[in-house]
DNA sequence: CAGCGCCCCTGCCCGC
DNA sequence: TGCGGGCAGGGGCGCT
């Protein structure tokens, strides 16, 4: 489900929410997600309150006064504000009450997601510390790009999708922002020019804020803090699309399965910039 | 160490 | 209508 801007939209709704308000309760109906939540996660949050609530990639973080909550809604995680009579649903798993009309509801039918705490600064913790750049930040850059790209032999499209190299560019916006840049998703990152990794950064910045700006993508199951839908789907260009005609072309898009992905590309607008690749059969 | 495959889990859609 | 297979917006980890 989320992506940087779903993670970002949910993360504004939050803090405008949720700023400065004290915990007075935690409800886990479910411990295993991705990693159990820690078991004496009600005792530790007690009575803190809410400092600031920000985002590191798709990581979502509540710092509280002696710690930080590490929130990541893997593909299927939901969080909402509801108040303490809205109806319970499957797989609402964590509620972290505030008041008896704020109460923070994780949902995750999948339990991709994560639930973690740390005394430390978040940046230390072992999920965060190795994470590339963020990609809306100006140390996105050509340069720091190709610098990743040395040595590498990767296809862009899972290159561009590891976390390593920057965050939160998910399959969507992947697939949409090597599109807009006309580069075929399985281009070996050492075949890339500059004007294709500068193309391609304009690309990644301009797909993801707009994305934001429409509150991220619903494809079916993605609502903010409020449960309100985003509208970027509306805006897609060639994800979900196989087979259906090109909006710059109008001949028939591809897939491809790249990293243990779907990708979908134009291969008149976004045309092979290698050899093909020869394979032994058996 | 780069790169690939596996796996965690449920829901949904499709074809038989 | 029922069921099995495949696929899904993520990403850590272990193996080669």
């Amino acid at each position: 489900m989320p992506e940087l801007p779903e993670v970002e939209t949910i993360v504004r709704g939050l803090a405008l929410e949720l700023q400065d308000v004290v915990v007075q309760h935690v409800i886990i109906r479910q411990h295993q997600l991705r990693w159990p939540i820690p078991d004496n996660l009600s005792a530790t949050l007690n009575q803190q309150k809410v400092c600031r609530i920000h985002r590191r990639g798709k990581y979502l973080l509540m710092r509280f006064e002696r710690g930080t909550l590490i929130i990541h809604l893997g593909m299927s995680g939901h969080l909402r504000i509801v108040s303490k009579t809205a109806d319970l649903k499957p797989h609402d798993h964590v509620d972290i009450i505030f008041s008896e009309q704020q109460i923070l509801r994780y949902n995750d039918p999948r339990r991709f997601g994560t639930i973690l705490w740390t005394q430390d600064e978040p940046e230390k913790h072992r999920l965060l510390f190795s994470l590339g750049v963020e990609p809306l930040s100006t140390a996105f850059t050509d340069q720091y790009l190709l610098q990743k790209a040395k040595k590498r032999h990767v296809a862009i499209k899972p290159f561009i999708m590891n976390n390593q190299v920057v965050v939160g560019v998910g399959n969507i916006y992947a697939t949409e922002a090597l599109f807009k840049a006309n580069i075929h998703p399985a281009t070996p990152v050492n075949h890339l020019t500059i004007e294709h990794v500068q193309r391609l950064i304009a690309t990644i910045k301009d797909t993801l804020q707009l994305a934001i700006s429409k509150g991220g993508t619903t494809l079916k199951d993605f609502f903010n803090a409020e449960g309100k839908p985003g509208y970027f789907k509306q805006q897609l260009m060639v994800y979900g699309r196989e087979g259906l005609p090109c909006f710059q072309c109008t001949k028939p898009l591809q897939k491809i399965w790249l990293g243990q992905r779907n990708s979908v590309y134009c291969k008149h607008c976004q045309p092979p910039m290698f050899a093909p690749v020869t394979r032994h059969i058996i």
